[in-house]
RNA sequence: CGGGGUAUAGCGUAGUCCGGUCAGCGCGCCUGCUUUGGGAGCAGGAGGUCGUAGGUUCAAAUCCUACUACCCCGACCA
């Protein structure tokens, strides 16, 4: 078909020696490495607070996609956006026990709400007699508002379901921060939905679950397990947290999404009920669930390589450049003529292009400076091509250029982008693969998780169990798949009985 | 919040032990010319109260004290 013909000749790639200066590989540090891309690709950088990140055009830009996409998908499945206040008055907080416990340490608090001049004349200070009379705790997570708020709008069960969504920002004081997998403040969407019966609200639950995982499957290229929470790593106030898990390059399990039946815990807690059809007064059944600007550093750290930023075609900001090559302004109108009428075409197929003409730059540093910021696909036009009728075609994830005629170009580029969306995602796919490890005995499994990656073990079922696994092996249960096959086995820490196996892994 | 470290131009750094032409280098930035198919070359140029506040001294980037910020390792977490 097209592609047989499109990759004819043998590629040529880019010798690593020209590329990625000033740049840790991933094999030298890890931790480095991610930085380094975050920062030189021009996503985020850190702000003057602590722990909270500015998010830069280029990287929001990727963000609005997600965004985007998800957006469509929740309104698809029936939900509309809302907005609920930062603040949340502190008692509030209190009213859910489990949840006041799981967010309390970490909550950022008002209690003034007036400045004045310092009376040594430097600056200004907080004015004391401006106390609030109820300080005011900024949203970790906002179920106690939005519980608190559908007292008023739900009483019967006409009123139901409810299935809102909010697109906002929230803060938890973090002790250490890493840009977009954990800042104090971030950026996610919050799921708040409220229904007449148990199975209605685990079924929402679910949906949700779907929709993150071909989100993640789908636009990000990232292959995600499906699983339920152990009741460690369960949401303070939820019955069940499912979760999408993801593997990271360096081996670690990063939670990238999470979907919560709350069962009717706030119902309980904030007095939510409805007459049902029978005039029975009844609790309504909740779920609540969310995803994060943590999406972009799993999104970084799935494709990148040491030569920077791999960007998915389909979150990519700029999907094509086109990059003019010329010595004489005579050459750059001709080739630009040319370029526009390329643009012009990949736009119409709906594909973003950047057509970089800038002469203040050389086509060397244009094209390392796109590698780096993931760009998938490059055009070169040069005067050579301009007589041959060609064009040269460079991808991103594997480096390789070739040279085609300019015929068709669009058709082409937009199969290569279909291509380099599919390459990366089984690419990703496999490294998973090779990456998950079935364990049966203790010394295996600590010598597995040392090694990082998914490890596949039987537990019996119990938080001490865990929690002591933990502690020997700082590896948790980061999910209990949920097409999991049920297998009798033996729990590999305390050898009591277990029905299935659960994914270990050391998590960020 | 514990343990360790760092703070000099936009970024990365030398100098700190041994106080006195020590404020230097690389990248980046500006101007000009030559260049442009993988981060160009040459020439010229701009930019720093050496984190902040005190102290010692004839003299402090350098020594002393306090403070602040940031980084790494732990505990905590999406």
């Amino acid at each position: 078909m097209h592609l047989l013909i499109f990759f004819k000749k043998v590629p040529k790639t880019i010798p690593k020696t020209v590329m990625a200066k000033d740049f840790s590989t991933r094999e030298e540090n890890y931790a480095q490495w991610y930085n380094d891309i975050v920062i030189k690709a021009d996503l985020a950088e850190n702000s003057a607070v602590r722990g909270c990140m500015v998010i830069k055009p280029y990287g929001y830009a990727i963000w609005e996609k997600m965004q985007a996409t998800l957006d469509k998908m929740f309104k698809d499945t029936g939900h509309s956006n809302a907005y609920f206040p930062l603040f949340i008055p502190k008692s509030f907080f209190s009213k859910e026990a489990a949840h006041v416990e799981g967010f309390a340490k970490e909550c950022a608090v008002v209690t003034h709400y007036r400045l004045k001049n310092s009376p040594d004349g430097k600056g200004v200070v907080v004015d004391e007699t401006a106390k609030l009379e109820e300080e005011l705790i900024i949203r970790p997570t906002s179920e106690t508002i939005i519980w608190d708020t559908y007292r008023n709008w739900i009483q019967s069960y006409r009123d139901l379901p409810v299935l809102v969504n909010q697109w906002a920002n929230v803060v938890r004081w973090e002790m250490r921060t890493r840009l977009f997998l954990r800042t104090t403040e971030f950026l996610w969407q919050e799921g708040h939905t409220a229904h007449s019966t148990k199975e209605e609200a685990i079924e929402e639950t679910m949906k949700i679950l779907d929709i993150y995982a071909t989100f993640a499957e789908e636009w990000m290229a990232m292959p995600v397990i499906k699983g339920l929470k152990s009741p460690n790593e369960r949401f303070a106030g939820a019955v069940d947290t499912y979760c999408i898990e993801a593997l990271m390059q360096d081996g670690k399990a990063l939670q990238a999404g999470t979907s919560h039946f709350l069962g009717q815990n706030f119902a309980k807690a904030f007095d939510v009920k409805y007459l049902t059809k029978e005039n029975k007064l009844e609790h309504v059944w909740a779920t609540s669930w969310g995803v994060s600007t943590r999406l972009m550093g799993a999104l970084v750290m799935a494709h990148s390589d040491d030569n920077g930023l791999v960007l998915p075609p389909k979150l990519a900001p700029i999907q094509v450049v086109i990059v003019p090559i010329y010595r004489k302004p005579e050459q750059l109108q001709a080739i630009s003529e040319v370029a526009e009428k390329i643009k012009k075409a990949l736009q119409d197929k709906g594909i973003s292009v950047k057509y970089d003409d800038r002469d203040t730059h050389k086509p060397g540093w244009k094209f390392a400076e796109y590698e780096f910021k993931g760009v998938p696909v490059r055009l070169a036009i040069g005067p050579r091509d301009l007589e041959n009728g060609t064009v040269e075609i460079a991808r991103r994830d594997t480096l390789e250029k070739e040279t085609y005629q300019m015929t068709d170009i669009e058709n082409k580029v937009e199969h290569l982008l279909d291509q380099i969306q599919d390459n990366i995602y089984q690419k990703a796919f496999s490294f998973r693969e090779e990456n998950t490890f079935k364990v049966d005995t203790w010394d295996e499994f600590k010598d597995r998780v040392e090694k990082g990656g998914f490890v596949l073990a039987h537990w019996d079922g119990t938080s001490e169990t865990e929690i002591k696994i933990k502690v020997e092996t700082k590896a948790t249960i980061r999910a209990i798949p949920i097409d999991g096959k049920k297998e009798a086995g033996k729990c590999i820490y305390t050898g009591n009985p277990s029905s299935e196996l659960v994914i270990f892994a050391k998590a960020y």
